[in-house]
DNA sequence: CTGAAAGCGCTTACAG
DNA sequence: CTGAAAGCGCTTACAG
């Protein structure tokens, strides 16, 4: 690959013309301008990104710091970012934390390091940490999942779906409701979507057993577990559960099938996902659809706002769809 | 963040000398070692390493090229591709081509030019203007899932796995045998496997309708529009179809179910892929399981062992493996 | 063991 | 309209 300097001295210019020509800035003579186009379509130059990130400090990169790759979510949410990015030129620079909470700080230093431009982070945790981290920041920097105080952030309301959810099966009928859900520390998933779940049933004056309220963590078998405990030790069996998850909600259904209970005649379910799956199981679930890939568009676009100077929204929540299908 | 300047000034020596100590190269007096210690722990330098970039002409950064995030196929390369690489300190840089074969090509430059240290690329197409394009490489470069004559690559045994699939329907009784396939321009799975179907079908003397061979595209309504007209159009309904992808096979299940055929009883399917929704259906399917996450790991491995100045292997076919659940 | 100097490939005032 | 020069933040022979 020729440099900037072997391309002036073919175009018989300086190097100054040829950045010039290059970037569309100052005034280059239609006759140098064609001999300095010439000779780049000839070579195939083209400028090294370094050298410019060097000078300009701006690197057309964006990292993209998220928990796993492999769910459905993150890899819609990445779509939804690449798509913004791509049509203006940027990259994505992925970083994986395999929901390690450790490396969800390092990885903002990582990124500092590499100088990207923005950093999207699909946050699991709301720690005090990792929020300073992130505040003194120089770059822009956009949070998905989670809500910080001073971070411009895209959310889903998760204590809105949750209300929404168990209200749609008390309307169903349903007084005895179960629920699954996942470690508190993640505020948005664990925190607001139990809170809601209780709130909905106090605000209708509905008791809960203890037993009724099972924890799992991100996967099929875990919701398995989590429903065996429920139906095991309760002295009334729920008759609906909301799982907060698509995958907790298919273990359950999983263990209903095998102790002969019947979806939804004898159990309803209900969560919150939307997945692709989600659609074939047996009932097919009924389920939230939270639109991931605009939550990534939405980043993307308030990353690129910032940098083109515009002012930014500090939190934009998402709309949300309730999709009825047969679980319930 | 301040630069290697000040760092040096600061511990009072020259660049050169933080330098060296930064990268355990050359000598360092115990002394002035203890100095920039010191001093980078205080203000937290990083050295920039678009910098280092321009210097080295290394940027621990390898790009990856994949026809879309949005499929399980996909990112369980790209996590197994991670796994192996942030070990050893190197990060991702996507493109993402949403199958559009012009951005593959596209994207081999745009990564050429972000200097990225290897590239590894999920190909869908074998042309021959990119097979030029990447033997003209001077960075490593390997290909998953698609085969090149002169670049390194991981494939899947296609082939092989195609007749194991229907053979074993055959094993099970069947002789009227159905195919629905995928663009044949995509080697690996369209024409590879469709030529699996043909042969194992003549090996075993069985003749095949017309009709009985249906094209769709990556998704699951073009199953079930290959499997409509499938069923509508033939004499002889098969009992038994070869779809090449889970979610072709999906659509095949679902267009089966509406018009009242039963699987596996009146139709057995089978497929290629083993996604995780694949375990879920009903009945569950029959598939074979690709080892995805591998595929990334040795690709990782590949370019890792290429910059390690190692020999690299030109070719590597991964095992696969034949998954049998209830829908044969 | 250490530092001065050159150079990686660009961009950007500045002078002409 | 154009070019010489400086500088971005590093590393690396080289001389001492």
């Amino acid at each position: 690959m020729p440099t900037i300097k072997e391309i002036a001295e073919m175009a018989n210019v300086s190097r100054s013309t040829v950045s010039r020509a290059l970037n569309n800035s100052g005034y280059v003579s239609e006759d140098a301008r064609k001999r300095i186009e010439k000779v780049i379509k000839q070579t195939g130059y083209v400028p090294s990104e370094h050298a410019k990130a060097l000078r300009t400090k701006k690197t057309k990169v964006i990292g993209v710091i998220l928990p796993t790759i492999q769910t459905e979510t993150s890899s819609k949410v990445v779509a939804g970012i690449d798509q913004v990015l791509a049509n203006q030129g940027y990259q994505i620079l992925l970083a994986n934390t395999h929901l390690d909470r450790e490396k969800e700080m390092e990885y903002v230093d990582l990124l500092k390091v590499r100088q990207v431009d923005g950093i999207i982070l699909i946050a699991t945790n709301t720690e005090d940490s990792l929020a300073k981290k992130l505040e003194e920041l120089t770059i822009p920097v956009v949070v998905i999942g989670q809500e910080f105080e001073q971070i411009p952030s895209i959310v889903y309301d998760n204590y809105q779906a949750g209300r929404d959810v168990v209200s749609y099966l008390i309307s169903k009928g349903h007084r005895q409701i179960g629920f699954v859900g996942v470690d508190e520390k993640d505020q948005a998933v664990g925190y607001l979507r139990k809170q809601a779940y209780l709130d909905e049933m106090e605000t209708q004056q509905l008791s809960v057993e203890d037993t009724w309220i099972q924890r799992g963590v991100f996967d099929i078998d875990s919701g398995y577990d989590a429903a065996k405990r429920m139906i095991q030790h309760s002295n009334q069996r729920p008759t609906a559960i909301f799982a907060v998850t698509d995958r907790l909600a298919i273990g359950v259904m999983s263990y209903l099938k095998e102790v002969g209970l019947q979806v939804p005649k004898d159990v309803a379910i209900i969560s919150i996902g939307a997945s692709e799956i989600s659609q074939y199981t047996v009932p097919a679930l009924t389920t939230v659809d939270y639109h991931n890939e605009q939550a990534g568009i939405k980043a993307a676009e308030q990353i690129l706002a910032y940098l083109d100077a515009k002012k930014i929204s500090k939190k934009i929540t998402l709309d949300y769809r309730l999709i009825i299908r047969n679980s319930v």
